[in-house]
Order: C-alpha cells, then sequence, then structure tokens
DNA sequence: GCGAAATGGGAAA
DNA sequence: TTCCCCTTTCGCC
C-alpha cells in the first residue's frame, strides 16, 4: 500500500513504538544480518518518511536505518510475545514491548550521513512535510515537455505521490496525463499542490486514499468502498462519474495510467 | 488452480 | 528498455 501516506503513517506508528528504546534487531532471513548486529541494542532516537522511503535514527550511531517498501514490502507489528519468526523475514526489532517485522522491501540498509543527504538531496518536495516548498518542484515541471503523467511520478521532482495519487489529482484538474510540464501554468500548479496536500493528508488519518467526494459516489453515504473511492484509478470502460465517458487506460513513465478523454482533454 | 498485474524503484543492459 | 526484488490480490479458467 505504499504511497507518501502510507509511509508516514508508519513513520508516526514506529516512532510511537520505538522511539526512547532500545531495540533488539535481528534478520531471520540473513540478509540485512551485519546491518541488524550493529543496530542491535541501540536506542532509536527519531523515525520519519521522506516521501516514500524511511529513515530511523539510533543515539550514539550517526548511521541511519533506511527502509523502502517496493511494492511488496510490508511491515508487521505487535505486543510482545513475539511469533516464532517464519518466511522471508528481512529484519525483526523488537524493544521490551512491541515487535516490530519487515518483509519484502526494495531497500533495508544502513546509510552513513553522506549516503543519508544524497538520497534527501535526490528527492524532490514532499507534500506531507511542512519544509515542503512546491516552488521547487513547478520549477522542474516548468521546463519540461515531459508528461505530467510522468513528472509527478518522478521522485526527484515531487516525492511521496504514487500511482493513484498521480491519476487522480490530475483528474481532480481537468489535466490529461500527456500534457507536458511546460504547458502548466503556476497557478495551476499551486492549485494541485494544495489539493495534494491535503488529499494526502487524509490519507494519513484514515490510512486510505479517497479522492472522490460524497456527491459523486455511486453510493453516498457512510465510508467509500474502494471502487467508490476513486474517479480513474483502474476504472478502465466505467463510465466517467462526471461526464460518463468510459475512462481510458495507458501507459506512461512504465506505469499504467488512468484518464478520462471527456474531463481530461488533451 | 494459475498467471498476470500491482500503491515502486534501482541496477543492469 | 528490461530485469529483479519476492508478496498479495484479482480475474479468468
Amino acid at each position: 500500500m505504499p504511497e507518501g501516506h502510507a509511509l508516514h503513517r508508519l513513520a508516526v506508528e514506529h516512532g510511537r513504538l520505538l522511539t526512547g528504546r532500545a531495540v533488539a534487531a535481528f534478520s531471520p532471513q540473513g540478509r540485512f544480518a551485519a546491518g541488524a548486529s550493529r543496530i542491535d541494542g541501540h536506542v532509536v532516537k527519531s523515525v520519519e518518511a521522506r516521501g516514500k522511503h524511511l529513515l530511523y535514527g539510533f543515539e550514539g550511531f550517526s548511521d541511519r536505518l533506511h527502509v523502502h517498501l517496493g511494492l511488496y514490502g510490508r511491515f508487521q507489528t505487535g505486543d510482545i510475545p513475539a511469533p516464532a519468526p517464519f518466511g522471508a523475514l528481512r529484519l525483526r526489532l523488537a524493544t521490551e514491548n512491541s515487535w516490530l517485522d519487515l518483509r519484502g522491501p526494495s531497500a533495508c540498509e544502513l546509510l552513513d550521513p553522506a549516503a543519508v543527504h544524497l538520497l534527501t538531496a535526490r528527492l524532490g518536495p514532499d507534500p506531507l512535510r511542512v519544509d515542503a516548498d512546491p516552488e521547487v518542484a513547478y520549477r522542474r515541471i516548468a521546463k519540461v515537455n515531459t508528461p505530467l503523467g510522468a513528472l509527478l511520478l518522478d521522485q526527484s521532482v515531487l516525492a511521496g505521490v504514487g500511482n493513484i495519487y498521480r491519476a487522480e489529482i490530475l483528474f481532480r484538474h481537468g489535466i490529461s496525463p500527456f500534457r507536458a510540464g511546460s504547458k502548466l501554468d503556476e497557478e495551476h500548479w499551486h492549485a494541485m499542490w494544495r489539493d495534494l496536500v491535503r488529499l494526502m493528508k487524509s490519507g494519513v488519518r484514515t490510512g486510505r486514499i479517497v479522492t472522490t467526494v460524497p456527491g459523486h459516489r455511486d453510493r453516498s453515504r457512510g465510508i467509500p468502498s474502494r471502487a467508490d473511492s476513486f474517479y480513474v484509478y483502474q476504472r478502465t470502460g466505467m463510465p466517467c462519474r462526471i461526464c460518463r465517458s468510459p475512462i481510458r487506460a495507458g501507459e506512461l513513465a512504465a506505469r499504467t495510467v488512468f484518464w478520462c478523454p471527456g474531463c481530461q482533454p488533451h
């Protein structure tokens, strides 16, 4: 489930479980054995999300643990006692109260301060961080002919947006994914940014992505189902909630992109 | 039951 | 551009 909102939610949860506590670290699978033994016994100082990346800091230890879930990665947490490890368990962290298991990440590694700097320096502004500056993203967007649908997924332009937010934000602003970045005026970008901040904050609160408003849902009451949560994402061939045109799908930046040909003319 | 696709991205080619 | 990481879910038999 990892778009940016999910990682920020994990950072909050893990911060609550781990900050100020000594952790026992263990890599039953073995692929992070050396790193785990270096973390083992240290007190966690901080947990933060930057885009889709998680960084964990430790007292008296300048390296940070970097985790990127990729497409398959998953965390599980619980109260001790922890269940017996099974399968490909990359990392288990345990405090005296709780345990945290990590499986299938694309990155689980220790980074020294210089490497952390390299990582954060190549990420664009993250709509979920207070230190984010949307102007930095706009300067990249405005000078290229790359399609907006590709720019929104480029983590060096904007950090944290994934395939759902990409499709949905473009729909909500009536912009074709294939429009060039240079054809987006600044006012329009700022409106999109503000909308992203609002949608992604809501995602952090609720743990899910909902971009539809109640009047546009098939069922207008209660918490919308997943199928009712989106305007275009994975709705290929279904009628647009606004104009009834069949939703289209294509490929952009090596991912499936969805759009409404009526509401998002090229 | 099985294969493909998937809320991602880095390395290899 | 293709592969791969290594898991879950969904759609089609």
